[in-house]
DNA sequence: TTAGGTGCAAATCTTTTGCAGAAAG
DNA sequence: CTTTCTGCAAAAGATTTGCACCTAA
């Protein structure tokens, strides 16, 4: 763990800037919980465990600049609020989210299926594919069960 | 046009809603900008031409509406604000996004490339797809070849 | 007639910003 | 030292809500 966050030290600090202990609380609370989606509000509360006195300002300036800097990625699930994902090591983010929008569970599929499609895409559109982003909107398994009960009451 | 308003007339009324004449203006707007994705803002500013009473907060409560029937795709590029996309007549969304981040463009591919995952998703992970959303991040053509005259200087 | 809708203004919620003081390099 | 950061509080936006008055069916 401590590799990654001298990683993140390095390339902050090539670009001028500073990894301060808010910062680095911040790169710690995300490190944590790499397998959660944290909102700003999430992280907030947090890393305020680790440093109480942190504004919620700071972790959004954190977050923006982590974003920018792709260490972490900026996600929009339609909720309403931006959550943040730590980039893994490899340079992508393969993974793909199932919505259901009954219950509001998220799980994650962890294959990457896009691979060929990417390919596709920078040959006949000449688009330089950074990243992408696949969610499937439906009706999990749990509450399909749950809705074919409730049609016999 | 006729024919698809007194489509969304029916599907409202099937649910013991009502078609105003602000909602009609309002699915008449998005009628006529069909390739945009507006947000709830342009949509009032352009509602307000037809029916200029109108109040935003019943713009937003009629894009709600809208988006739980099924009629408009409530969408997320990130910038902040919701956007709103009819439906095709065909009932799935079935095109992709490709979102420049230099520039901010973002263009479309219109086919359908997701037809085979849908199916094994509902095999493997018995998640029953109703819509899914396939954005590309990336660099477009142009910002490309902007970038490496950009390098020259 | 009456449930559903509307406009307005106020309230909420997330995110951003101005500023004066603090701290890293 | 000097530039970058930070916390706080205020501001800015987008969206939602309470309410008294309308209106489509």
């Amino acid at each position: 763990m401590q590799a990654r966050i001298d990683k993140i030290k390095q390339q902050l600090q090539s670009q001028g800037y500073k990894l301060t202990s808010q910062r680095e609380a911040t790169v710690r609370v995300l490190l944590e919980n790499e397998e959660d989606h944290l909102s700003a509000e999430d992280v907030f509360m947090l890393v305020k465990d680790k440093a109480p006195e942190i504004g919620l300002a700071t972790v959004y300036r954190t977050l923006e600049l982590l974003s920018e800097m792709h260490v972490v990625e900026k996600m929009n699930f339609g909720d309403g609020v931006a959550r943040y994902d730590l980039r893994t090591d490899s340079n992508k983010h393969h993974h793909h989210h199932l919505i259901c929008i009954k219950c509001g569970s998220m799980s994650e599929i962890m294959d990457d299926w896009l691979g060929p499609l990417e390919e596709r895409l920078e040959k006949e559109y000449r688009f330089n594919v950074l990243d992408h982003r696949l969610d499937f909107q439906g009706i999990c398994a749990k509450c399909q069960a749950k809705e074919s009960s409730d049609d016999k009451s």
